[in-house]
DNA sequence: TATTCTACAGACCAGACAGTATGTAGGCAA
DNA sequence: TTGCCTACATACTGTCTGGTCTGTAGAATA
C-alpha cells in the first residue's frame, strides 16, 4: 500500500535530506552516545523512514563515521580553531576562548559535554574507525592550539623554555577534563571553577 | 528439567556470588559502558544464570548503581585518596601518584581509560541516579586532593594565594583529561605527556 | 512519449536482550 | 524428620532494533 505519504514533499533534494539525516543523527548519538542512538529516533526527528536512511547510508555505522567527519571535525574547527588564527595576541585569544566557552554555548555544553570528547571516549576502545576519525579531529585541534602557543613565544609573551607541543596537549586534556567534570556535576559553576585553574595555568607560562 | 548443573557446586556462597556478579559487570561496563553491558555476558562471565542475577538484583539499572557503589567508589579510593593519607610532603605525594601512574596500571588504563569519567560521561546526563552516586565519587576524591593541597599550603610547600578548593577540581579534571585523551590515542606516550603538563601546573604552585 | 534511474516509502524479518515464571536443591529450625 | 526459606537453574516472552525487500513517484534522458 502506498499513499502520498506527507501531502507536500518539496522538489527532490538529495543533498538536503542527507544533511537532515546527519544532523539528526548527531544529536542523537550526541545526547544517547553511538550505541544508544536508535534509527528509529533519528528517522521520527526527521520525518523520513528506513528507504531514505539506508539509500544515503549504508548501515548504522558508516553513519556514525559521516557525523563525524561532516558534522564533529567542522564543528571542531569553528569552535577551537578558528578563533585562534590571525590573532594579535595567540595567547589572550586562546584565554579568552576558555573563559567566554560557558556563556556562550550553554546550556548544551554543560549537560551533555563535548562531543568530540564524548564519542572518543565511548567508542576508541570500541571501534577503530571512529578512533582514527576522532583522533584526526584531536589532532587538528592540536595544531593550532600549539601554532598559537608558538607565535606568542616568537613574540616573546611566553617564557621560551616552555615545550609547546607538550602543553598544546595538555590543554586539550585540561579542557576536556574540565567539560567532562561539570558535566558531571551538571553545574556551569563547575565548569567556570574548572576553567579559571586552566586558565591561571596559562598565565603561568608568561613572561614577567 | 534438573541437572546437577556444573558438577561440582561449592557449598552456598551467596555473597560471594553477589560478588563474583558485581566484579563481571563492573568488567562489562568498564569495557562496553553501561548501556553496551549485556546481561547475558555477565552471566557467561561467572557461569550463572539470569535466576541468580535476578535474586541478588532487582534489574539492570541496581547492578550498575551497586557496581558504582561497591566497585568504582572503593577503586577511587584506593587509587586516588588512600595515596595521600598522612604524607610528609603532600604535593610531592600527588605528583607521585600521577607520575607513577602510567606505569603501574597498564595497559587497561591506557585502553578503557578511568571507570569513574567513563560511567560519569556515558550516565550523568541520562540518569539521575547514577549521576549522584558518581558525582559523590568525584566528591571523595576532590575532598582529600584539596586536604593535600591545604596540608601542603600550611607547611609552607605551595605559595598562600592558591585557592586549594580550585585548584584540587582543576587537578581532578586535568588528570581525568589525561586519561581520556589518552585512551582517544591508544597510546601510553600521549598519557606521559598529558601527565607532565599537569606536572609542570603543580610545580608552578610552589614557594620558590 | 517511452524508458530509465534516482530518491525515497513502508512493510517485513531475524536476532538480541531485559525481564518473568516456575521449579528445585541445599541448609536450617523446630 | 518435617517443613520452610534461601539461592539459585531454566525455559519462556515481549519488545525493541538494525537491516532487508519490494514498490513507486518524480526527474532526467533519449
Amino acid at each position: 500500500m502506498q499513499q502520498a505519504a506527507n501531502t507536500a514533499r518539496a522538489t527532490r533534494n538529495p543533498d538536503q535530506t542527507r544533511q537532515r539525516i546527519l544532523e539528526a543523527a548527531f544529536m542523537e548519538i550526541y545526547r544517547n552516545g553511538f550505541q544508544g542512538m536508535r534509527l528509529d529516533e533519528v528517522l521520527a526527528a526527521t520525518h523520513l523512514t528506513k528507504g531514505a536512511l539506508y539509500h544515503h547510508f549504508p548501515n548504522k555505522q558508516a553513519l556514525g563515521y559521516a557525523v563525524v567527519d561532516e558534522v564533529i571535525l567542522p564543528m571542531v574547527q569553528a569552535v577551537w580553531i578558528l578563533p585562534l588564527r590571525g590573532a594579535a595576541d595567540p595567547l589572550q585569544a586562546l584565554i579568552d576562548v576558555i573563559e567566554q566557552m560557558p556563556d556562550t554555548k550553554p546550556p548544551e555544553m554543560i549537560q551533555y559535554g563535548c562531543p568530540l570528547n564524548n564519542l572518543a571516549q565511548e567508542m576508541s576502545p570500541l571501534d577503530e574507525g571512529f578512533r582514527q576519525r576522532l583522533d584526526h579531529a584531536f589532532g587538528e585541534w592540536h595544531g593550532a592550539t600549539r601554532q598559537a602557543l608558538q607565535q606568542a613565544q616568537q613574540q616573546g609573551l611566553i617564557r621560551t623554555d616552555c615545550d609547546c607541543e607538550e602543553i598544546a596537549t595538555f590543554v586539550m586534556a585540561a579542557l576536556e577534563g574540565c567539560i567532562g567534570l561539570a558535566k558531571s556535576a551538571q553545574s556551569k559553576d563547575r565548569l567556570k571553577v574548572c576553567n579559571r585553574g586552566l586558565i591561571q595555568f596559562l598565565r603561568s607560562l608568561k613572561t614577567h
